[in-house]
DNA sequence: TCTACAATTTAGGCATGGCTCAACTTCCGC
DNA sequence: GCGGAAGTTGAGCCATGCCTAAATTGTAGA
């Protein structure tokens, strides 16, 4: 197979990295990005982001159809995963080498995606044993950029007395992680739901041998893996 | 004493950064940082060095007597110290612990030197065992900026004979380290000067057991400390 | 099928940041 | 005191990325 030109992530602009990135997010949720969407996600006006997408279609980051949405192309794509590459292995290098917590991390990474060049990202990757997933349970693209998208439900799918392994949280929520960390709950615990009040009320769920009681829209951030699944 | 207030070298720009690093390094070589060595240094017009030191003056950072040249004020001082330390501990990180080699990691700091939170610095120098000098042997700024300026000869000075250990060069030439590192030569060797050729002639240099022929250009960029002293 | 409204795009601007050239001013050694 | 070097100013350019307001378009539902 033809070999793709290399992204060159280096020398677009950290905006136009952020908005790549931001497309490939909203693109597996939805299987495209809306102009709205994209401009609550990027806390910015619609017309800005419409402005933007002029620029990435001209830089043959997207295909844009106008008045409809905006899908990226394969080196839109590229580039996408490239940031979220380096987002993601940051995020764990900081954590395992130099011991700083899983709520820290992302902000620092925001800013360390766009300064780190190729060279770094592959001793990161090598020094960190070409890992996987990254702190929060957020896959890690390959070195050929390769994603292993997995669904997992949230927590608060699960019934009263089933069990699961709690596998993701999204990174963006420092509180949050503070939160689960200060109880020892990370990726990778097991949780069983003992009891869930109704109307969107709170979870009382067992992990490292306590009951916590879990707010609902933390149960919602939380996803895992049901018990004996694979 | 009173505690000034912190640099803040976060919401200074990367140029903002850049002027002030260069105006410490002119102004301990010379005293003074006169605008036409400024604009030499930083690859600019001499009209750009005038409209930036407005800038910086601004800021608080620079003493500008019109027409004389500029000197830093503590605050610039401190902006500068900090971009500094940021880039050599940066240097030192890569090398050691991820193993990059020292003609490579200037160009790489320059980058990382202003993206690094201040945390971030405070963890690096933790894992390095709060270092104090850089991989090429030129010193780190302490965690409360103050630096140890240090006197050290070129090996060009040396006379035949002269025994001396080398102890610092230049990171701006990759070529140059790659020379060197080649040959095993890094600071902390100890070097003996056999022969010198006249003229601006080469040196002849035993080091690491041979004896190896050191341009003079080569020998004027490497520093020195004389045997025996300290 | 039409219409109202939501989504989107355009037009026109503004701000920041940093750089240039050309012309002018000041300094300083002779 | 003069002339050339050094430094400054003015005017302007270009890149980026954001905004508001006004137009346009798509579409769900009457
Ligand atoms: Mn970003
Ligand atoms: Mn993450
Ligand atoms: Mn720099
Ligand atoms: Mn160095």
């Amino acid at each position: 197979m033809a070999q793709l030109p290399p992204p060159e992530a280096h020398d677009l602009t950290a905006a136009v990295q952020d908005y790549a990135k931001a497309i490939y997010t909203l693109e597996s949720r939805d299987g495209a990005a809306s102009t709205t969407d994209l401009a609550a996600l990027l806390e910015v006006r619609p017309a800005s982001v419409s402005g933007m997408l002029r620029k990435l279609s001209a830089l043959g980051l997207v295909e844009h159809e106008r008045y409809r949405g905006v899908r990226l192309t394969e080196r839109g794509r590229r580039v996408a995963l490239e940031v979220i590459r380096h987002h993601r292995l940051v995020e764990l290098f900081l954590v395992e080498s130099l011991g700083m917590t899983w709520d820290e991390v992302h902000a620092e990474a925001e800013v360390l995606e766009h300064a780190l060049s190729e060279e770094l990202e592959e001793l990161i990757a090598e020094k960190l044993g070409n890992p996987t997933v990254d702190p929060h349970g957020d896959p890690i693209p390959s070195r050929e950029l390769k994603l292993a998208e997995t669904e997992a439900p949230a927590l608060a799918e699960l019934e009263p007395g089933e069990a699961a392994t709690f596998v993701r949280i999204s990174d963006a929520e420092p509180a949050m992680l503070r939160f689960l960390g200060e109880r020892g709950i990370v990726p990778g615990a097991r949780l069983e739901l003992v009891e869930r009040q109704p109307f969107d009320g709170p979870l009382f769920v067992r992990a490292c041998g306590d009951v916590h009681v879990l707010g609902a829209t933390l149960a919602r951030a939380m996803h895992v893996q049901r018990e004996g699944k694979r």
